[in-house]
Parts: structure tokens; C-alpha cells; sequence
DNA sequence: CCGCTTTGTCCGCGTTTCGTAAGGATTCGA
DNA sequence: TCGAATCCTTACGAAACGCGGACAAAGCGG
């Protein structure tokens, strides 16, 4: 856990870093340099839209709080035109800050005063997803479901499974990791990406999961609870080692 | 009932102290290992850059005001090397201070004098973020009992038990502690994660638990009573060598 | 622009859990 | 043998927990 391998396929990304107070800028100019980015500066939200069509970098690093148009409402104007990732800045903690950013389109959000380090982590993460994207995961089977996570399909015993996407997620989450309990908290911040969030979520989508993949939801073999912990999927043994086989 | 719940994924993890105030030192020394950590210490910069290389603990808590090198260097090299987290403890409060500590590259900061139990809590959220998907615990055996902490089953014989969290919760400490005495204070630290509370409930707990783990509750031979001290979990010598290798 | 699906939130209900208290049993020392 | 400290046993009830149903907002395709 401690050790990550400067993850070379993410060196040399290019960073499109919009921030206006030149002190964060600087420290967060530095880390993201010395971990290997490509960073480029912008000011203001004007000269974000244009630097994002002329360079048309990975990942946007974006203040909220911005000299003349606001961050939010930069943010909803490149996402007209592109899907480039977005990761927002603010100086807000507050729980309607962070709705209102990521509704405007923003992949992911950092209060201030952040740490950099944490920076350096979020865009790694953010960038590492959209590279995982488009590197194809080989489909694999486990037990009598079959995962193939690059076309986004899944089947149970051949029949093909029609999810919509959070189910999907969650069940091919679960198939990555079997005969393990998850607790909500987990899986919110694993499945859905949420730092907080109600976990009443979390026990409406399974029950609709377990509605498709179960034969009796009321009584599940598969996605079983674990009372006071959390979700487990189970699977015989042997099913799971030769699934692990799959997974690596 | 009044404090956070005993987080099992979390319990046996390694930390690495670094403090040069003996008094500061046990302090927080006690109240991380009672809360399940385990703790190693040094007391300066450069053996704490050994230490992080020869132990790989999964956390770093640093004083920042250090005998030779300081705190924020000693986080600057660490970061050469390694993404362990690091907790940064400082005498000051001054925000300058603590954007020199987050930007040598500290995940989370303390300022002195701190609580113990804070100091717990901020070890626990940095670790929770950082473990999540991180490796499972391996299962072990040690008698007749098997333990799958990551998946919370164990089974006595072959047969799978069913306990309730709490109930699994002391079972699983017990046999990572095996032939040790634990007094009711310690294991309403260690299990329940409680400061204070009735003692008497962990006297029920271990009667629950009894009654589905012994053949005859009220001669208990795996977890005994040791009178006036507390409880210990017997287990054959031999048996625990055989359950310490599936452990490593 | 309009339906349909998805998805998050809320509420009420039945179940399980677990702390607490109170009285009985056991151990230990004198 | 007696008394005090300690531990066991039992029972109760509040609180926690998970579940299903329903609803509304947002997203999506036509």
C-alpha cells in the first residue's frame, strides 16, 4: 500500500492548472511538476476556455473562486464541448459547495487550504480512471456470473443481466473483490466516488441489484448482508480461486 | 455506546511514532496500542528513515520540532521514497505552520497539546481512506477455529458460527491475542473502542459469545476467566505456531 | 418538448442487537 | 466458615439496523 511505482503511464499528462492567488499557484505548480505533469497556468476563466481548445490538456486543476466568470460556471462551459476531466478547488467545505460543484460537471473537488500531496493523489486518481477506461479489462467469470467490465456486461449463467449503471458498477465492484464485507461508508467512496453521502443510497441499490441477480432478493445467496458491517458477495472457495485467476 | 465503533479492518495495522518527548511519546504510545495498533518508535529523523524503510509501517505520526532534521524535512525525504501517510504533530497552530507541514507532504496535522483520543480518531480517517481496497487480511487458523476477518466468518470445526458483530469483534481479538490475559478496560478499548463504560458488558459479551463458541458454557476451555485479572484465549502451544505462520 | 428510466431520498415497520440492571453463584482470604 | 470481592446468569427494553414502498428530481431518448 505504501509503495506506489510512479505510475508511468500517467508522467508527462499535461494540466491545465486555473488558479488566481500566485502563492496556491506556485506550490501547486511545484508538486504537480515534481510528480511528473506538464502544467500549464491560467488566471481567469476566459483564458481557461481558450487554453483548453488550443492545448486540449488531460486534466483541468480549477479554482472555484475566480476573478470575473465563476468556476462553476466555467466548468458547465467546457463541458459543452469536452469531456476533459475536471478537478475543482474551493475554499468551502460546505456540503452545498461540493453539490454545486459537481453538478456543474466536475469529476472531483478539494477544499483549501489542501494539502498538495493530496493534490498530487486526486489528479493521479482521476487520471488513472480515465486510463483504466481506455485500457480494456479482460472479462472474466466467477461462479456463475460472467464480467466482462470493458463492454459493461455482465451475465448469470449465460442469460445476460440488464443493469443500469450504479447496479452495474456495484456488481462488478463486487465481483473484484468476493467472499469480503464492505461496509456502506466503502462503498460509497469506492463505488460512487463520494466523500460523504446518505448511506440509505448504498441499501437502495443493492435491494434493486438483488432484485436481478438473485432468485429470492428476500433471501440472498449472492449479495448477502453482514448485520452491523456491511455487504459481503459470496462465492464457494474454489470458484473464487479460479476467478482470482481472471481478476490479475 | 457513545464512541466510534471498533473498526476491525483497521486493528493490527503498524505505526511508526516519532517523537522526542518521552512524556508525549507514552501518551499516545498507550492509546494507540489500546486501540489496537501496533506501534513502533524512534525518537529522531534519521531512524525514522530507516525505520519507514526496514518496518513499512502504514503510518507515519511525526512530531515536527525534532532533535537534527526536522519534522517537515524529515517528510520531504520521506516523500522521496515512499506515499506512506504521514500525521504531522506541531506545537504551533499558525496557519503558516501548518501549510509548511501539508506541503512537505503531510496528509493530516495536529497541533499540541492534542487529546490522545483525537489523535486516535485523525489515525483512524487517515487509514480508512488509505486502506479500503488495499490488500485483505489473510485468513488463519489457530486450534480448531478458522478466521476470515476480511470476509467476518469464522467457524470451529469446520462449522461456520454465527455471531453478531460484537460478538465477532472479541472473538477475532482474541485470536490474534491468544494466551495473553486482557483486563475488561483493555477490551472495552481495544474491541469496543470505548474511553469509559460498564464493564459489566463486556461480562455478557463474553457470555454470548461462550455459548455459541464452548460445548459447555459454564466451563468454558477456549476463552477462560482468570480470576481477578480478566480473560485469556487458550489455545495449544503447537496449535499456535501452526496459526502464527498462516498469519505472516 | 414529452414520456420513460434511472437514481437518490424519505418514511414506517419488523427484527436484531446490545447495554444495563439485578440477583445468584463462585472464589479467595482470614 | 464467613464475608467481601468478583464473576455469572438472566431478563428487559431502548436503540440500531436493514428492508420495502413510495416519491420526486434528474437524465435520456425520441
Amino acid at each position: 500500500m505504501t509503495q506506489p511505482p510512479p505510475d508511468s503511464a500517467l508522467r508527462d499528462r499535461r494540466i491545465l492548472l486555473v488558479e488566481d492567488d500566485p502563492t496556491v499557484a506556485e506550490v501547486a505548480r511545484n508538486y504537480l511538476r515534481s510528480a511528473g505533469f506538464l502544467v500549464d497556468e491560467v488566471t481567469d476563466g476566459f483564458q481557461t476556455i481558450d487554453s483548453v481548445t488550443a492545448v486540449r490538456p488531460d486534466l483541468v486543476v480549477l479554482d472555484r473562486k475566480l476573478p470575473g466568470i465563476d468556476g462553476t460556471e466555467v466548468c458547465r462551459r467546457l463541458r459543452t464541448f469536452t469531456d476533459v476531466p475536471v478537478l475543482m478547488l474551493t475554499a468551502l467545505s460546505a456540503t452545498e459547495d461540493r453539490i454545486d460543484g459537481l453538478e456543474s460537471g466536475a469529476d472531483d473537488y478539494l477544499t483549501k487550504p489542501f494539502s498538495p500531496r493530496e493534490l498530487v493523489l486526486r489528479v493521479r486518481s482521476i487520471l488513472k480512471r480515465t486510463v483504466d477506461e481506455s485500457t480494456p479489462e479482460a472479462p472474466f467469470a466467477l461462479g456463475p456470473f460472467r464480467l466482462d467490465a470493458s463492454a459493461r456486461k455482465v451475465s448469470r449463467g449465460g442469460d445476460p443481466l440488464e443493469l443500469s449503471a450504479r447496479e452495474f458498477d456495484l456488481l462488478a465492484f463486487f465481483l473484484k473483490h468476493p467472499n469480503q464485507v464492505f461496509d456502506r461508508e466503502t462503498l460509497l467512496r469506492s463505488v460512487w466516488g463520494w466523500e460523504v453521502g446518505d448511506l440509505s443510497t448504498i441499501t437502495v441499490t443493492v435491494r434493486r441489484l438483488r432484485e436481478k441477480i438473485e432468485g429470492d432478493p428476500s433471501h440472498a445467496t449472492f449479495l448477502t448482508t453482514v448485520w452491523g458491517a456491511g455487504y459481503r458477495f459470496d462465492v464457494e472457495e474454489a470458484d473464487a480461486e479460479s476467478a482470482a485467476e481472471g481478476v490479475r
